[in-house]
RNA sequence: GGGCAGGUGGCCGAGCGGUCAAAGGCAACAGACUGUAAAUCUGUCGACGAAAGUCUACGGGGGUUCAAAUCCCUCCCUGCCCA
């Protein structure tokens, strides 16, 4: 008997739309196969895919079976879905890499969910031997041209005249809710579930299912009379619509019409056959764009971003979202959520809430190892002695340093430079990339924002010989608080 | 195709012959305060230079002038109006 996914869903504030009221009641009784879909746009997936992953994962844990799908095939087309406009084509070598990558992902976060293994099918297993004659026959038949104009995700580019939308993004909506077909077709998937901006997209493949459906299970009985098939599909699809007011008289009316009792009794079954749910758009309250940063997304796998990265992405979060995080990204009960916020709102400096978040989540995604290292990372450099002075970097031992600035940017540096006098401080700066200029790192001089080893260059003619390397070998600059370079001399 | 209005630093936007490396705002960066927050305050924000200063920059190219972001020619691009 699976548990109340919908219920908990509700009370992470992730229920957006769904397609049916009743879909709770039946999450309860029945296990469902599930889907959800991920864009192959590039090598690995970011934090806004991770809403869909967690919820799958949910969903599987509940007691359902959790489909993910990279979309080999879409990603050919480009989903015009909260796109401003049009979108450059990949080429089919870069799709298969793409997906792999994102199939590493999404098994890889499952696991660490205790989810068990996803199911992960890659739609251009179908989509591309589809044939156009095919698609647009049996697939494009049942969708309006004006339908279609009025969903949002077209609705916004057609008004805009400088963008526009090509035919190709225009039919992405077709594709999707076909991919929703097959796998109602093949794996009996009967529900869907996305960000809010997929809900024109899942509907339409509800609809296609109904419709087909209809199809489907009538076309055998339309064969023994001379009725087309489709014209039978609107009628029972008017069947439908009357099973769901239930008003008796209507029924005879359109039993009169031509349908059958029988095929009338199909059509109940299947009056409800997919389902829909999505989640809302996720906000920062300050804001910005959720798991964005200046330097862009924040990557799920650690050659984009690393574990540490990914950690601070999450301990820097504002103390207004982190209880809406914890809810959201977490697997946490909801008591223990409630417990966590009353103890940060009394103590907001500790950061309790933020930490629970930034260690659930990289636990998550990278495993219990790199979370670990993680936050040793953040506890040596943010813990006391990167403020008071040199005691932080110098007293630890190589293997622990090396751990710590494994995250930062590094580059070589020639021995030689630091014989005798030593190099000017000023050119290392400029060379690490971290101040752009020599002009910039003088400023930051001045201003008391460069850091050799953590302690404070206040010297414009500073130099550095290779009596300050840390075992022999390093040197750390530090921008700011939080940026850092590593030099290894060599 | 014709008419008009424009193209200025990451973005918005002033300047309309010298005092312009270009007001103001936003963003960004650093510092102080804090909690590796927020808010606030201070400073910085083309390159090189310790500095004086030098160089490169106001859509591209060419010109006028002692001097051009500013004037002229030309090309390119954008918006609006007419066809």
């Amino acid at each position: 008997m699976p548990g109340d996914v919908l219920g908990e869903l509700k009370w992470r504030g992730l229920v957006h739309q769904v397609t049916d009221p009743q879909l709770g009641e039946r999450l309860k009784k029945e296990s469902l196969a599930v889907y959800c879909g991920f864009d192959p746009s590039a090598d690995s997936l970011h934090l806004g895919n991770l809403m869909g992953l967690i919820n799958l994962a949910r969903f599987q844990k509940a007691g359902h079976k959790a489909i993910a799908i990279a979309g080999g095939g879409t990603g050919f087309i480009g989903d015009p879905s909260g796109k401003s406009a049009e979108r450059s084509l990949l080429t089919a070598e870069q799709l298969d890499a793409n997906c792999r990558g994102i199939q590493e992902v999404i098994s890889r976060i499952f696991r660490n969910a205790g989810a068990g293994e996803a199911r992960l099918i890659n739609n251009a297993d179908w989509l591309c031997k589809l044939s156009l004659i095919e698609f647009l026959r049996d697939t494009g038949k049942h969708f309006t041209v004006n339908h279609m104009v009025a969903k949002d995700s077209v609705k916004s580019r057609m008004d805009d005249r400088e963008h526009g939308i090509s035919f190709t993004e225009f039919s992405y909506m077709l594709l999707q809710a076909y991919d929703f077909w097959h796998l109602f077709k093949t794996f009996g998937c009967r529900m869907q579930i996305g960000g809010s901006d997929q809900w024109g997209n899942i509907t339409a493949g509800c609809d296609l299912i109904r419709r087909r459906i209809f199809v489907d299970t009538i076309q055998a009985a339309s064969k023994s009379r001379s009725v087309l098939p489709h014209e039978l599909a609107e009628k029972a699809e008017k069947a439908a619509k009357v099973i769901e007011n239930y008003t008796s008289n209507q029924i005879d009316k359109v039993l009169k019409e031509g349908i059958t009792q029988g095929e009338f009794k199909v059509v109940a079954a299947f009056s409800q056959p997919a389902y829909g749910l999505t989640w809302p758009l996720l906000v920062r309250s300050d804001g910005k764009k959720f798991g964005k940063t200046e330097d862009g997304a924040v990557w799920l796998s650690a050659h984009r971003t690393s574990p540490y990265a990914l950690y601070q992405y999450f301990i820097n979060v504002p103390d207004a979202d982190a209880g809406t995080m914890l809810r959201w990204f977490t697997e946490l009960p909801q008591a223990e959520i409630e417990a966590l916020e009353a103890r940060h709102a009394a103590e907001p400096a500790k950061r309790e809430a933020q930490r629970a978040l930034a260690r659930e989540l990289t636990r998550l995604v990278h495993g219990e190892d790199e979370t670990r290292k993680a936050e040793q990372a953040a506890a040596a450099l943010f813990g006391g002695g990167a403020k008071d002075g040199d005691a932080g970097l110098a007293g630890l031992d190589e293997a622990t340093l090396l751990e710590l600035v494994k995250e930062a940017p590094n580059g070589p540096l020639a021995k030689a430079r630091l014989n005798g006098e030593g190099a000017l401080f000023i050119d290392l700066m400029a060379e690490s990339g971290l101040w752009k200029s020599k002009g910039e790192a003088k400023r930051a001089i001045q201003q008391g924002g460069a850091n050799l080893n953590n302690v404070r260059v206040s010297d414009l003619g500073k130099k550095v010989n290779s009596g300050e390397l840390l075992h022999g070998k390093y040197l750390v600059l530090r921008k700011g608080k939080k940026e850092y370079f590593l030099f290894k001399a060599e």
